[in-house]
DNA sequence: GTCTATAGGAGGATAGAC
DNA sequence: GTCTATCCTCCTATAGAC
């Protein structure tokens, strides 16, 4: 008889602490804010409803701590070609996280403020890239129709974009991206 | 003296029930379904929260009333002056019942099969315009990109795009459009 | 036609047992 | 470390007075 794996409380926490984060990132990115609610986080993750509270405190801390946008900068080089790396990127798979956001940012206020924020840093390195004039509304422009292509995919699903290969969608948005970065 | 401006119950009743819709739309485009209150709606109407109900019979329906796309079709000629027309319609003032469904439609669920049912036709019809190939992704695009630039303009207003003249959307656009309606 | 009052339910948060 | 029990707030919806 081999000894039991005997696991701290420590590990056992960050354990069922993780099984809440997971179940609560997949509950926002499909419910968004107003409609998941912690009994249903804590359903999915096998605990109670009190223990989410007692690990996160308030479902605003469990929002933060499951939901976020990763931080994006442009890689110098052809800008055109660095912005459709990124797009592949978003488009290869679900980025449960970021759709958790994404899916919020409308009617949560918190969502919309790290989008926002998320935001402003990859607008910044989109505009500098860009030779041509308007920059800033060149790059809001690019910016708009990524996160469109990305929410029509992954959250809307309603056209051909839903299940599309990304190199299809790469292949036809390319003279778009190019034309908008204002290659010279 | 003149007589008073004698209204009959049934004016009465339009009015307010008019006031109440204009109300709600505004409402609902701000904050989105679950946040709205009808005692929220009843207050900026003027009215007391059980004649809301009163008229509407429920929040759902309600919604219903005050939330629609309006049906949209591709007239016939060349696709990509259509499409551009159609996007200046929608960047040169804000829709309000339309963004009313745009604001809900990520997390409520009778929006969604609004935004579904009205994309459907517009879909159709682009993709019947289109010469080239692939036409469901090629319209499926061109629509993710005009949502994501109202959206983007209205709802999110994080970018240059929130107050561009519709003009010059216009005019960095025509070539991404263009590619994507594949004129022949 | 419009209002008051209240039923009834859902969900976030808290306190304390084990 | 996890669970039970409960409080409190907010909301939709209903019933009926004026």
């Amino acid at each position: 008889m081999t000894e039991p794996p005997r696991r701290t409380r420590a590990e056992q926490r960050r354990d069922t602490e993780a099984r809440i984060l997971s179940a609560a990132r997949e509950t926002f990115a499909e419910l968004g804010y107003e409609r998941t609610t912690i009994r249903a986080v804590a359903a999915a993750a096998g605990v109670r409803p009190g223990l989410v509270m007692h690990y996160f405190g308030s479902k605003e801390e469990l929002f933060a701590s499951a939901a976020h946008l990763p931080a994006d900068e442009l890689p110098p080089g052809d800008p055109a070609q660095a912005l459709l790396s990124a797009l592949r990127r978003r488009l290869e798979g679900a980025p449960v996280a970021s759709l958790a956001v994404l899916r919020s940012m409308f009617t949560h206020d918190e969502a919309a403020e790290g989008f926002r924020e998320a935001g402003r840093e990859w607008l910044g390195s989109i505009e500098r890239a860009i030779p041509a004039g308007q920059p800033e509304l060149r790059a809001a422009l690019i910016a708009a129709i990524m996160t469109g292509v990305v929410v029509d995919r992954y959250l809307l699903k309603h056209s051909a974009l839903a299940d599309a290969p990304a190199d299809d969608v790469l292949e036809l948005l390319r003279p778009c991206i190019e034309s908008l970065a204002g290659a010279r």
